[in-house]
This record gives structure tokens, sequence and C-alpha cells, in this order.
DNA sequence: CTTGCAATATAAGCTACTCTGAATTTATAA
DNA sequence: TTATAAATTCAGAGTAGCTTATATTGCAAG
């Protein structure tokens, strides 16, 4: 027999506090022939009685008192994991664990954040900004349920679901040359002088790629291995650079810089979202990643 | 389901410790199946995952790591539990608690004890002195399993197992003029000086009713509501007494007192093992009533 | 990528447990 | 004593959870 399953922790507790079997029966719904048969198990598989029924109201034994006190004590830490439970349930059901590299543009995650926080409001978002390799070890890690990432890469572990494709731009001080330009064509980059990314960097191999394919020889200045770094340099007339033009809005308010469009459609920034192959994802994820992806902003035709 | 059964804690403690369903259902006897169903239960009825089976050897997730908790909390309440009722056991099975008067006889309650441990070494005698209203509560109140009494009267609660008769003899000093007399006859007692037990005593009625019987008019000089007191006042002459003939060895091997019987075959004190009515004796405590009962040691024929 | 192995999941049938309901016994109060 | 409320006993029914057999999945090595 169990000698712990729930009912019957219950069904004693309250026999030895009513002093009663059939009321105790009655206040757990069950038949009084029940627990006539519980209690008497249980003094089977213990080898005592618990009861003292020879009078009414029947009273404790020190055996019973021992069990008695053992079922309150279960009984109240099993309330505390109920309690438990409900809040992890409440964290881990109803928060999206979001990891994204820095340049994903805070201001829109904003937007989106705002959106989801209205149509599921009971649901928590919970955005971290990494750098590119940490945001696929926090999703290994499961540490976040999901990730993004710009040039995303599939592996074993890691599913990839395209998110958007950004438009690349030459970013230039507004004293450059070029600067006056809507337009530029790949070949007029030619030995102009840039400031790139780190080698090791997706976005670094992908520019090198065009700029090798239109068979354009660029003084390269400066790397860096963030955007920002590569903003300042290019504000500060280092060189010019090419970079998504949505995260270059700011500057481009400011008059820091300025965008000019290339004339080169393979040219342009992927976005996706990463997660572990086989994750299961709770309704508010699924929620997100349906919000996420429903809606791949157009666009936007940065100069216009 | 059963979210607290014995065997289910178990297995998911030995589940998450293990990390893995296989070798916790080896570990405990039942087969794979059967712990894929509980976890998956389990989940079911947490509406949370406890498991990450993506990987292997599986995870645990938060939720589970509670869960986990909660187990080995109470497995450990168990043991502890299980531990107290052995000692519970150990002491309320294996212990006989007796009370009894005073005047049973310390030296022949020793001799039984000591026969006791003998053919029960394993079980524990607790015999406790008292006067007799307070054994007839003692056992009333299941604080004693036993009682021994002297003119045992059974009750609604209380039923009484006749135990021994005990022959009573005149008790004298040793200069009464009585004293080298081996026997006297009842009428042999008119007018003597008296000692007696207060009133309200059951041995006091007896004797009482024994001097009426026989139309003995004797000379009422002191009395005391217990045997000690009786004896001394015997041997200080202040009077004869009747009493049992057995707790007079002492003084009589010391030549303080001296024991006459007395020819009236009605005249004897009856002793009683009560208790209540419908208690239910364990092994221990039938082994005592047996010894007791089986040896009703041959009434010793005092002078002799 | 396929292949093989080990772990886990699913399916279906069966066993055994515990509940219910009715009849019986027990404890207390009038 | 009888009347009552309470506890026990017994037999039968429904089902929770086990087992076995089979399918699926995860991972590592060729």
């Amino acid at each position: 027999m169990d000698l712990m399953n729930y009912e019957n922790l219950k069904l004693f507790r309250d026999v030895t506090q009513m002093r009663s079997l059939s009321r105790a029966a009655a206040a757990n719904g069950v038949s009084q022939s029940a627990v006539t048969q519980q209690v008497q198990e249980l003094e089977r598989a213990f080898g005592i009685g618990l009861l003292d029924r020879a009078n009414r109201p029947l009273t404790v034994t020190a055996a019973g008192r021992l069990y008695a006190d053992f079922c309150r004590d279960v009984l109240r830490r099993r309330d505390e994991f109920l309690v438990e439970l409900e809040q992890v349930k409440q964290h881990s059901l109803g928060t999206v664990r979001v990891a994204s590299i820095y340049s994903v543009g805070l201001s829109e995650m904003v937007e989106i954040e705002q959106e989801f926080a209205r149509r599921v409001p009971s649901a928590c978002l919970e955005v971290e900004y990494l750098r590119p390799e940490r945001v696929y070890a926090a999703v290994l890690a499961d540490e976040a349920d999901l990730g993004l990432v710009s040039y995303p890469e599939p592996s074993r572990e890691i599913t990839v679901i395209p998110w958007r494709k950004e438009e690349m731009v030459l970013a230039a001080s507004p004293y450059h040359p070029l600067a006056g330009r809507a337009q530029v064509a790949p070949e007029e980059l030619k030995g102009v002088e840039f400031i790139g990314f780190d080698r090791e960097l997706p976005i670094a191999r992908e520019v090198n790629r065009f700029l090798k394919d239109h068979n354009i020889e660029v003084n390269h200045t400066l790397h860096f291995d963030n955007l920002q770094m590569i903003k300042e340099a290019v504000a500060h007339r280092a060189g010019v650079s090419i970079m998504p033009a949505r995260i270059m809005f700011e500057e481009m308010a400011q008059g820091r810089l300025v965008a000019i469009a290339i004339d080169a459609p393979e040219l342009y920034r992927p976005l996706g979202i990463i997660h572990r192959r086989k994750k299961r994802f709770h309704q508010v994820a699924q929620a997100f990643i349906a919000l996420l992806c429903e809606s791949p902003k157009p666009e936007l035709g940065l100069i216009s």
C-alpha cells in the first residue's frame, strides 16, 4: 500500500484532528468504509495500532501521533512545493528569454516588446544583448529560448528561422567626397579608405566577398569588432564602411553620418532567429515567434 | 495520480540523480516503460516539463529540480518517521507497564520480574507502586497495561482476572498473650485490642464482616490506611491485627512480629489483575499475564 | 549522410488495489 | 435494557498503473 499517497495522508491527518473516521470520510468525500480500510492497512503495514477505537471518540496512540505529525509535515511540504511550482510555471511558461546581438536595433526591439505586451499581457519578455558567440552559447545552454543573430549558422544543435534581410549601405562622413551621392556603383569604391570588421566576423566575410566579387581593392585602414566603433571611426573621417542602414539612423539624424545606397542587390545582412533544434516552445514563446515572423517589417528604403 | 506515492518519489529522485529513466527503472525493479509513464503523468499533472529529454543524458528542468527537492525532503522525513516509529514500537510493543499496590510484595515482584526477563529477554517491564485508587486510575488512563490490586472490583471499564488468594493471619507482637499459639479460633479474638484499616478500604470491610459474622466484638484502638503503619503499631504492642501472611515475612524473621493462623477458611485476601475491558494486549503483555497466571505460587503455609 | 546502438516513447492487455454499498458489530447515552 | 451513531466486515466493480512488445528518437562512428 501507499503509505504516503496524498489522499491517505490528508485522510489520516483529518482523522486525528477530527477524532472520527466518519467525519474524516465525509470531509474527504469517501465512504466511511474506505477510511476504516485505509487505517487498518496502515496499522497492518506499520505493525502497530494508530488509533484506539475502544473508546469514543477514538484516541490516537503514540504511533498514531507520530504518523499524524509525519502527515502534517509532508502535507505542508507539499503545499510549499506547489507554491514554488506555480511560480516556476508562471516564469518558465509565461516568459520568453531572448538573446540578441547588439546590432539588431534597440529601438525596433522596444517596438516589438510593446506589441508583444499588448497581445499577451500575461507574458514577460526578457531580452539580453550579447556578443554573437554568446548568443549561440546562451541558446545552446538553454539560457535563452531564442537567439537573434546576423548571418545565422545552423548546426547540429541549432536551427535557424530566417527573419529578415537588412539593406546594407555605404556609411560615410558628410564631408566625404561621396557624401552627396544618392547611390554609388560598387566600382566607385575602388581605392577608398575603408574601415572594416574583424576578419572572423561573418559580416566581414560577406563584405569582403562582395568587394572581391566586384574586383574592388579598398584601402583597409582600421578594423573593429563592433559597429559602434566603426561608426565612430567613419564619423571621424577615417574612411567609409558598409553596414546595415537601419543602425545608422541616429547618427544620420544628427548629421554625423550619411548613408549612400549601393547598387548591389546581393549585399544585405540576413538576420535569423535561432533556437535549439528540438526545443519545445510553450504558448507564449510560440506567440512571440509568430509576432516576429508575421510582420517582416517593410525594408525601409532608408534614404527616401 | 498519486503525486506522492513512495515508489514514485524514490523513482523520480533516482531519475534525477542518475540522469536516466532506464537506470532508475532498473534500480527500482520496474520496467523502463513504467518510469516513462510515471514521469509523463507527473508532467501532465503539473502542467510543466520536469525533464528535458531532447538531450542525452537527459537534463532536469527548473520544475523538475523543484520536484526532486520535494522528493528528497519527503523521503528523508519518511526515514525519520520510520526510525521514530520503530522506537515507539520497540517501546510500546516490548514493554509491559504494570501498576501495583504496595502490598503485593516487593520481593515476590522482583522474582516475577527476573523470571519474565529470563523468558522474554527483549521485553521491558515497568512496575509502578501506587495507592489502590491510583492503580485503577492508571489503568483507566492507559498509563498502565495491567494493575495488581487486592479485592479487585470490576466495572464497566475494568475487567478483573483473579490472581491469587492470600492467607490472612493474626499479626501480633511476640510479647502478646496469643503469641505462642500456632492457631487461634475466631472466638478467641473477642475483646482483643485491634488495629484496623480505615473504613473505606476493601480490606477493612472484609475483616469487619469476618468479625461480625463470628459475633466478635474487638476493641478498635487505632486504624491506618496502610499496612506498614499497622505492622509498626502491632510491633509496638498497640494491639493485634489481621493481614496477609506474606507481607509479614521480614518482620517475622526479625522477631518483631509473629503470625498466628486463624481457623477461618473464608478469611483471605484476593488479589486480581485488572485491565481496561477492551484492551488489546500485544505479545509481550500476553506473555506477562500468562506468567502471572500460570504459577499461582503455592500458598505458603507460612508458619511451617 | 547513413548505420547501429542505446535510450525513450507508445500501445494494448492484464493484474491487483482500493473504493462502494449493504449487512453486522460495537460503544455510548437515554 | 433499547436506540443511536460509529466503526467493521465482506463481496463485487472499476480502474490506475504495471508489463511486454514494438516504434521512435538521439547520438556517435563509419
